[in-house]
RNA sequence: GCGGCGGUGAUGGAACGGUAGACAUGGCGGCCUCAAAAGCCGCUGAGCGAAAGCUCGUGUGGGUUCGAAUCCCACCCGCCGUACCA
């Protein structure tokens, strides 16, 4: 009776044909007003070999959610695409010669397989590949929108520069001082490139946090890297150089209470003004020695906090606006050109940098700020009341705050500001597995876009991938000669390639209208989609791609092509899968365990039932698999206890029987109570693991003796919501079993609702405890008054045992759970 | 430093302020079998006890409460993010 026996094997591919035959998780762009729209969205996958187990998790996530969603009445959009362009594929194209194209097209494939094996609901009609001239030509096109909006913009600057990948990267692309993808330490060049305004966005992008559904972990991250921070900005005055014409150099200080403690000012060493201040000074040859040497410190070092100061006075004085007093100016690798002006007024007795740099260079200290507790140490950062500081003395710091801004405001030499961490995005790269930026650089017309109907400009095959410091497109000649749109002269096409992170920030627009040959979409069928209800992805997105995606989403609703201000309503951060050993998987470690031998082995369902039941799915959960085939066999049950039935009655639509007693009624009971459980778990925090624990409890009922003689309708019933509540984690056996059961398809149901009346028992097990400590448990009546349960717990042998000649002070009764004596 | 999250059996993990440890893994015992595999049933936090039962127990120390893993305060440890950001 070898066909006896759970063959996910035989089962999973069945399915799986009747879905692709029958296009079932395709939805249409035409409005149905009889159902909420609801738009569940996993990050698209990179592709880049094989997918791993990480994927797994994340579509198995997003497929439970997508299938709950459709099974409680809802058109749910479930798309799915390809991360396509990007480094990897090109520095495998470099190492083999094998064109990236070709590399990304077999992984993509390899995606494919994978995602049909795993069962996952696809609306394939939808998908795209970033790489695909259908698809970055509208990538392009929203270029050239920002473009217009003067939102794209190319200036020269300071960027950071992989030496590795010979490559420009944007500022969240650079980790501890490294490159994001390669590690090696990365370099500082003066560099002309594009760059997106996403700053303009930065107010936006922080206040709008507040109304997504969004993990606080993410949000404070994101919070943290736009880095807002209100201040003023306060101008001192140099008439050192030239008394006929002072300058006036503004700072940004988020402690303008503290001026009258500034005795030092501070550049940066790359502030412009530097050399020319130091110039005819003694300290000239001094201020060019320090700089240099800063210039060619690595990155890394220079923001180490700890390292001891360094620096060189400029020979040149500065005015403090409110008193008058003329301080000395510095030049210090400590002050950050990328933040505020980069200069600052040093309050050396109130900031640790100052004080630290001050007592290095024997600079004065002067305390603005008591401390209320008396200590007299400085640093000192809190707040208290005012000392030196003229008309404000006594006055506490945060009350006189404001009273200083405006008294700058009106003597002219400062006024409230509010200053930002954030950068703009630094979006082109010099490699050639990317997107081409539409732009021609012309002799007579200077830069100029390419028209929007000659797109897209598509990526030339070209020989030689290595990088040179300068993108290998350069090489393509023939594809980098062309006209000038405008005056028809000659003309070079930006060799330069876009940052990926362009391609992904837009996607989840273009899935919903995918097959648009005219625009990159239509508004209106926009409208019906946008935004994603759920997302699911990797944390490691959390500033990346979840920030830009919100400014293009801001930056596009401006340009009124879209009426969204968020792409993103709700988000769930996966945990990662670590190896057997609690590692992070890696190639190096050797501890990478691979999606397909497992889904060969045990089957899709058992998978990714697995993966759900690990733990909560925002923890991160070790790999076991001996845990893996316990929930193997938990579907193994429950498809013999289907098998089995399915032997001997024909199949039949469950029903709840009418008034089941006995076995029957405990059967009903717990299917009930599995129901209420696993679609409470669907519906808030997908703690998918629960839900999966709920199922199994209720197959342990099913399968146990003491339901064997339970009549046939209740054990139809109970098999039936178990394979239905399965449905969303084990498609392909929720599938065989509700259908060999009932002989109906479970997706084309709705989702099980408990009957309330089936939830509680007509008695239960009433707590008894004495100060707070469980003494006993009796059966009482569900929905008994307070009176009679005090009665019952007060009787009960293990309280009246506790009681022997205490005072009963006082009874807490809670209905239908628990009753507390209070003794003396 | 700052921000976020977490600390519960041998293990992964459950527990609207109300029976701590659901479910699963592992372990022990049993059934079935000539035997094994598979499957099924039961037990499984620690200590004391013949048993009934008692005591202890959710990182540490306090607090609130009739009652705290859960709420509050202080601290310790771990993970993640970020950092000379003025």
């Amino acid at each position: 009776m070898s066909e006896h026996r759970y063959q996910p094997q035989e089962i999973e591919p069945r399915w799986q044909r009747v879905w692709a035959d029958e296009h079932t998780w395709e939805v249409a762009n035409v409005p149905d007003e009889r159902f909420e729209k609801s738009y569940v969205l996993e990050m698209l996958p990179y592709p880049s070999g094989e997918p791993h187990i990480g994927h797994l998790k994340n579509y198995s996530l997003g497929d439970a959610i997508a299938h709950f969603h459709r099974r409680t009445g809802r058109r749910v959009l479930h798309p799915m695409g390809y991360d396509a362009f990007g480094l990897p594929a090109e520095n495998h194209a470099i190492r083999t010669g094998v064109h990236p194209r070709k590399s990304t097209d077999e992984s993509i494939a390899a995606f494919q397989r994978a995602f049909r094996s795993w069962g996952i609901s696809i609306d394939w009609s939808r998908e795209i590949a970033s790489h695909e001239p259908s698809y970055y030509r509208w990538t392009q096109w929203i270029f050239l929108k920002l473009f217009e909006r003067d939102l794209a913009y190319r200036k020269q600057a300071a960027v950071k520069w992989c030496p590795n990948d010979q490559t420009v990267l944007a500022n969240e692309q650079v980790i501890d001082g490294r490159c994001e993808r390669c590690g090696a330490e990365v370099e500082v060049r003066q560099l002309e490139q594009w760059f997106f305004r996403i700053t303009d966005y930065a107010d936006r992008l922080l206040d709008d946090l507040d109304g997504i559904s969004w993990p606080e972990s993410v949000k404070s991250m994101q919070r943290n890297w736009i880095g807002r921070s209100a201040g003023a900005e306060v101008s001192f005055r140099c008439e050192d150089v030239d008394p006929a014409h002072p300058i006036d150099y503004p700072v940004f200080t988020t402690r303008p209470d503290t001026l009258f403690g500034a005795t030092f000012f501070v550049m940066a060493p790359e502030h412009p003004d530097v050399f020319r201040l130091a110039a005819g000074t003694e300290q000239e040859q001094a201020v060019h020695q320090y700089v240099n040497h800063v210039l060619t410190e690595r990155v890394e070092d220079r923001g180490d906090a700890e390292k001891p100061k360094t620096g060189v006075p400029l020979g040149r004085f500065v005015r403090n606006p409110v008193n008058g007093e003329q301080i000395p100016m510095y030049v210090a690798d400590y002050v950050l050109m990328e933040y505020g002006t980069g200069a600052i007024m040093a309050v050396p007795a109130h900031d640790e940098r100052d004080y630290a740099f001050a007592r290095t260079f024997e600079l004065p200290i002067r305390r603005v700020i008591e401390n209320p507790d008396g200590d007299e140490a400085l640093p000192y950062t809190g707040d208290g009341p005012m000392v030196n500081s003229g008309q404000f003395d006594g006055a506490h710091n945060r009350t006189a705050y404001e009273s200083i801004v405006q008294w700058l405001d009106n003597e002219g030499t400062g006024h409230a500001s509010v200053n930002f961490r954030l950068r703009d995005w630094l979006v082109s790269r010099q490699r050639y597995w990317g997107c081409p930026i539409p732009i021609i650089y012309c002799e007579q017309c200077g830069i100029v876009p390419v028209p929007e109907d000659e797109l897209p400009v598509e990526l030339p095959d070209i020989e030689d991938y290595t990088p040179k410091g300068k993108s290998p497109l350069a090489a393509a000649e023939d594809w980098v000669n062309t006209r000038c749109p405008k005056c028809g002269g000659k003309g070079r096409r930006e060799t330069d390639t876009m940052d990926t992170f362009v391609d992904s920030s837009w996607y989840f627009l273009r899935y919903c209208d995918a097959r648009n040959d005219e625009a990159a979409w239509d508004p209106k069928v926009l409208a019906q989609w946008m935004p994603v209800d759920q997302y699911i992805g990797g944390v490691e997105h959390a500033i990346l791609h979840l920030l830009y995606a919100r400014f293009f989403v801001k930056a596009l609703a401006d340009m009124e092509l879209l009426d969204v201000q968020e792409p993103f309503q709700a988000l769930f951060t996966q945990g990662m899968i670590l190896g057997p050993d609690g590692q992070k998987m890696s190639k190096s470690s050797g501890n990478v365990v691979s999606p397909t031998p497992i889904v060969e082995r045990y089957g899709a369902d058992a998978a990714r039932c697995y993966i759900l039941f690990i733990g909560p799915p925002d923890q991160d959960a070790a790999w076991n698999e001996s845990s893996l085939e316990g929930v193997y066999k938990f579907l193994a049950r429950l498809w013999r206890a289907g098998d089995d039935f399915a032997e001997h009655h024909p199949a039949r639509p469950a029903e709840q029987p009418p008034e089941p007693e006995g076995s029957s009624l405990a059967l009903v009971r717990k299917a009930n109570w599995a129901i209420d459980k696993v679609t409470g778990d669907m519906s808030g925090r997908f703690t998918f693991n629960t839900a999966i624990a709920a199922i199994m409890e209720l197959v342990n009922e099913i399968t146990h003796p003491r339901s064997a003689d339970a009549e046939l309708s209740a054990r139809r019933f109970a098999i039936a919501t178990a394979a239905s509540l399965v449905f969303p984690f084990a498609p392909h056996l929720g599938a065989e079993v509700y259908e060999r059961v009932t002989g109906v398809r479970v997706w084309e149901e709705p989702w099980p609702a408990a009957d309330s009346t089936m939830l509680t028992a007509e008695t239960f097990e009433l707590v008894c405890q004495v100060n707070g400590k469980v003494r006993d448990r009796v059966q009482a009546p569900t929905g008994a008054p307070r009176e009679l349960l005090q009665e019952l717990a007060l009787a009960s042998r293990g309280v009246q045992h506790h009681l022997n000649g205490h005072e009963v002070v006082k009874v807490i009764v809670v209905p239908d759970k628990l009753v507390n004596v209070v003794i003396r």
